[in-house]
DNA sequence: GTCTATATTCAGATAGAC
DNA sequence: GTCTATCTGAATATAGAC
């Protein structure tokens, strides 16, 4: 990680510890106190290269997002271009923006586990200066998934498809922050909250490959209208073990 | 709301407006002086009530999770009796569970939307007190849940089954949250930051109706080892269509 | 660019009168 | 139970020497 490497240079130092420690506390439990005297610089050093512990926090995130974002365009151009005019596969649109984010767990360069739980925590956190942030830095990559999304399900309401966006963000972000009850109990996650996991590259290679066929199966999920109808002819009685023994 | 009732009970009354502010700022981000200012009671009324700010947000929690989860393991249970040993649906099972929680969104009287908001934006909330406390809250009720689905879904791996149940978590809080980037962009969502929107109560309707049917679809998706094996035999090429004629 | 020292505000908590 | 007044610590931010 980056202590490791005693960067010698102010500004990154302070942004890579305040990557950590708001995202170990959050954003409000994080003092610049606990920032500088973690990454062994003077307090006045964050006001001087950030003006204030709110641009501190938008230059953490404009510096992984910006990358993020910019290959999550780059790659979704790609298959766009690949696919000569016809839709592409959901499969492939989400792969290309949710597989681009989690790919990040595995590659410290771009932040690691560290910084994908620090996103998976402050996406809900109800900050006005930090949902306005946000919003700014998505609108585009927004923009272009749901287009993409759109072209590739031609049959389904855009309303319907906006509404199963929503809820993919959902259970990434949550999974990603790594904050819930069931780990507490289970054991089961993705590392604990002071750090990092001893093997965090893996857990996220296998929160991957978990997560993906769950987004995939939410978003094809059937429309309420037509289980609403399905019911109504015919009332469903699927078997469990339909789950397991699916290949279609 | 609470605050219109005029509550003479400064406990409760404390216990409204703090699940208002907290909602709205977070813990961290929300003073026992807002609150108290809001709630027209003296400041010292929190630390003799409550104890400390703490200690106010647990009973902010219990108050509202002690129904909750009373409630889920009082469903469960009548359907377990009801189907006389045999498994349930996991379709049952999932409305047992996040059906009980979205319709309090529709039911002021035990926190509406403004506690369905705070539960979604605190359960990312990194604090030790607060991820322990809610530990404890749902101990019970996630273990039985966890059971009852292991027995819906007896041809899926367990490990596989408690994923998704942590997916499933994140999809709901993170809706029912409704601080997302996707919102701010689209106009879409469940109301505003500030406190009520104007129809929450459709507006938990139509959340629940959209969102059931795609953690069913997340939960009963093919599994990883499913999804590779199918690939190796024959690449997938799915239609989109499929999704909205689909009517098994 | 970096540091010390400090200004200013605001937080949670409590003592003690009523 | 409720109130006023206050203690104590900690927060962000900045002025100004080096």
């Amino acid at each position: 990680m980056s202590e490791n490497k005693l960067n010698p240079d102010t500004r990154e130092r302070i942004l890579d510890f305040a990557e950590r420690e708001f995202m170990a506390y959050g954003y409000e439990g994080t003092s610049m106190r606990m920032i500088t005297s973690a990454a062994g610089v003077n307090l006045a050093a964050v006001n001087y290269h950030f003006g204030s512990k709110e641009g501190l926090l938008r230059e953490v995130f404009r510096r992984r997002l910006g990358w993020l974002n910019g290959e999550r365009l780059r790659v979704l151009t790609t298959l766009e271009e690949q696919a000569k005019g016809t839709p592409l596969k959901p499969s492939q649109v989400l792969e290309a923006f949710f597989g681009t984010l989690l790919r990040i767990g595995e590659d410290d360069a771009h932040g690691g586990m560290t910084f994908l739980r620090l996103l998976g925590r402050t996406l809900t956190d109800p900050a006005e200066f930090i949902r306005t942030f946000f919003a700014s830095e998505y609108a585009e990559v927004i923009e272009r998934y749901k287009l993409a999304l759109f072209r590739a399900l031609p049959d389904v309401p855009r309303a319907e498809i906006v509404w199963r966006l929503h809820f993919m963000l959902g259970a990434m972000s949550y999974a990603i922050a790594g904050t819930d009850v069931l780990q507490v109990i289970t054991g089961l996650g993705i590392g604990d909250a002071a750090g990092e996991a001893l093997d965090a590259k893996s857990e996220a290679k296998k929160l991957a490959e978990r997560l993906m066929p769950f987004l995939l199966g939410g978003l094809r999920a059937p429309l309420p209208s037509a289980m609403a109808a399905a019911k109504r002819a015919a009332p469903t009685r699927r078997r469990a073990s339909d789950l397991a023994e699916k290949k279609r």
